[in-house]
DNA sequence: AAACTGATCTTCT
DNA sequence: GAAGATCAGTTTG
């Protein structure tokens, strides 16, 4: 994939739009991704690549086109697209995004009702599709994922698709969030969103402002 | 609506 | 031994 190699900061706005889809036991679970964040390795002082390789982040330093997922806060598992070429550490997050495909299946994960909330966030979104220990490293395949018919197995597999060639115009950027310190500060705006998104935390924040005519008390 | 807190454990210093 | 690319529930204003 020619545009995810060029890096996470070109990649991560391409990204916006595109579906990721994960099949496994016979459940394809689809997300069209609505927010991300790109993180460039031993230069980002928020990445966890900053300060080297180890065997954690291991596959960020490996080739563009698979997953990176990790652990975090003791319960939680997040996923990015690795991007970059092989020996850089360049991968971009995956914030949020909107369930298009196996609602049923991701609202069973979550335990949450279906809606706007139920992939929005790093971690939601990675336990919506299922994805967690075992699914580092996992190559992403071209493409839609094969359609679900009758009789016919559904093969495991993790896809990726939709993915553009140029910025939406009106792609949206600011900080990142979570990340403290020098990786956190507006010197690295590397957040990337598409407007009027629910599954996006500042349209959220936006909306949930007193709306015109309410009276504050 | 914002602020705060508890949950829970791997990873690296 | 401390911090962490988080989330959900509760408390406060």
């Amino acid at each position: 994939m020619q545009t995810l190699e060029r890096g996470a900061l070109h990649a991560a706005p391409l990204l916006l739009g595109a579906t990721l889809s994960v099949a496994r036991s016979g459940q394809l679970v689809t997300v069209r991704i609505t927010e991300v964040e790109a993180y460039e390795g031993e230069r980002d002082p928020g990445s966890h690549a900053y300060r080297g390789q180890t065997a954690r982040n291991a596959t960020m330093f490996g080739p563009a086109g698979h997953l990176y997922c990790y652990f975090t806060y003791g319960m939680h598992w997040c996923a990015n697209i690795v991007c970059g070429t092989p020996g850089t550490s360049s991968a971009v997050l995956l914030r949020a995004g909107e369930v298009t495909a196996g609602v049923d299946a991701a609202v069973g994960r979550r335990g949450a009702l279906p809606g706007p909330k139920l992939a929005s966030g790093p971690a939601r979104l990675a336990q919506a599709l299922g994805l967690g220990a075992g699914d580092d490293g996992t190559v992403l395949l071209s493409g839609p994922a094969p359609s679900v018919t009758e009789g016919v197995p559904l093969p495991d597999g993790v896809w990726l698709s939709g993915v553009r060639s140029r910025r939406r115009p009106g792609t949206l950027t600011g900080p990142r969030t979570g990340v403290s310190g020098a990786g956190g500060s507006g010197e690295f705006p590397w957040r990337f969103w598409h407007p009027g998104e629910p599954s996006v935390s500042p349209y959220r924040a936006a909306a949930a402002r007193r709306r015109p005519g309410t009276v504050q008390s």
